[in-house]
DNA sequence: ACATTTCATTTACATTTCGTAAACTATACT
DNA sequence: AGTATAGTTTACGAAATGTAAATGAAATGT
């Protein structure tokens, strides 16, 4: 699912967008009305996420103009301050589809983005991840290639699952630890090991491999053949 | 069966949300009238139910506009409050189809849902669960396995009926917990026993496991040999 | 109201699965 | 060749899960 967010609040903006990403989602970002309104019109997205107070031109605004332009129904989330509950009919007589008012918990955004979707038909962020003939399935907890099963342990699943997130790039070992041991990154340098038992089940038994080294970088996967 | 709640009072929504949910339907809400019409005139729902009192825009106005643009009937159930009597019959002349005065008890809504159901040939949502030779009757409250019955303990029950509601994903200890003891999540961790018990039962007996751990994350209901 | 049964939870312990540190080897880069 | 980075193996302890039995609360029957 492709959100774009519309959010003058850096923070706010990169907490939002760094939940989705971890959901697989695909982000996008922009930091004022006239922007967001640009970039929705060029490119097409499953949703996007309005702050209404923003500088340039406000939410409302390109709330209207987006609906009026787009045939086909990209779904608006307008966020809203608390105090202004006023706004929030304004929000839907422009077109929004639903509305959150700050501040509010991520998960509540997630339940209202996940109806949202539903709603619009859109499909959730892909429930299986591949590279190749390798595919993890988030729902089930599996992971397969060559249609064979492979049972991971719980890190390697979760490093598994990152790298194939990021298939597209070499992700620096520095960023996988982060992602995987969030609170306390450990003493040692487990890491090594995981990517060597991963490569042991996912690799080793096949006839060319997927998890590549970046010497000095990172690790990546992808397959030689197709590259 | 697809349902709309338009209610503005979010725990008196989200608990009718939850309870249809879990049941087996789907669920979408609109917090105002005006948000529930659009939503209404927008997608297909089998069912509308529509508190009198919104913000907005009232409920019968809501219903009468509905009404008027709808061809196909959508059933609409009319919540209203003890007092204002005279609004069920205002009501009726909107055009809905049954009403309800609060305060209720789900169980009698659920009776009236099921009433118009009927009445207006919509289908049920699957009264039987199955995962390969394992069925569970849920009017029945019965539960056998390779067509021989099975006696389960309330609690037993709930979490098997949790579990084959989400065969097709590995569900997390922690959303079981969560669903089967909604208000006082208890001490110690007696899922681990009732998943035991269960094993005992549903499996022990038979040549083939459907009740499966997944370490580190939680239990998922499948059968090996189709998959 | 009392006795009896049924049930959920706690407790304690056994078992399995898993993660990490440590030590060592191999490879790449300069 | 020398140094930093990456790969490999082993062993141990920690964490998660499985199991059995005992306790006490709730529901049911009389």
């Amino acid at each position: 699912m492709k959100i774009l967010i519309v959010e003058d609040n850096a923070d706010i903006a990169t907490n939002i967008g760094l939940f989705f990403e971890n959901k697989g989602h695909i982000v996008d970002f922009a930091y004022n009305g006239r922007h967001g309104l640009n970039i929705a019109l060029e490119h097409r997205f499953d949703l996007i996420i309005l702050d209404l107070m923003l500088p340039g031109m406000d939410g409302i605004t390109v709330c209207q103009r987006l609906k009026q332009e787009q045939a086909i129904g990209t779904a608006i989330l307008m966020l809203t301050a608390r105090d202004t509950l006023d706004d929030k009919l304004v929000g839907f007589e422009a077109g929004a589809d639903d509305y959150l008012v700050k501040p509010f918990s991520l998960l509540e955004l997630e339940a209202r983005v996940n109806a949202l979707a539903k709603r619009n038909d859109i499909a959730l962020p892909n429930q299986v991840l591949k590279v190749a003939d390798l595919e993890l399935n988030r729902a089930e907890h599996t992971v397969r290639r060559n249609n064979q099963a492979i049972h991971l342990k719980p890190v390697n699943f979760r490093i598994l699952e990152y790298l194939l997130m990021n298939h597209h790039r070499v992700v620096p070992q520095r960023e996988i630890i982060d992602h995987v041991w969030t609170d306390s990154p450990p003493e040692g340098d487990p890491l090594r090991v995981h990517i060597h038992n991963i490569r042991q089940q996912i690799d080793k038994p096949f006839d060319h491999k997927l998890l590549h080294t970046v010497h000095g970088v990172g690790y990546r996967l992808y397959d030689i053949a197709q590259h």
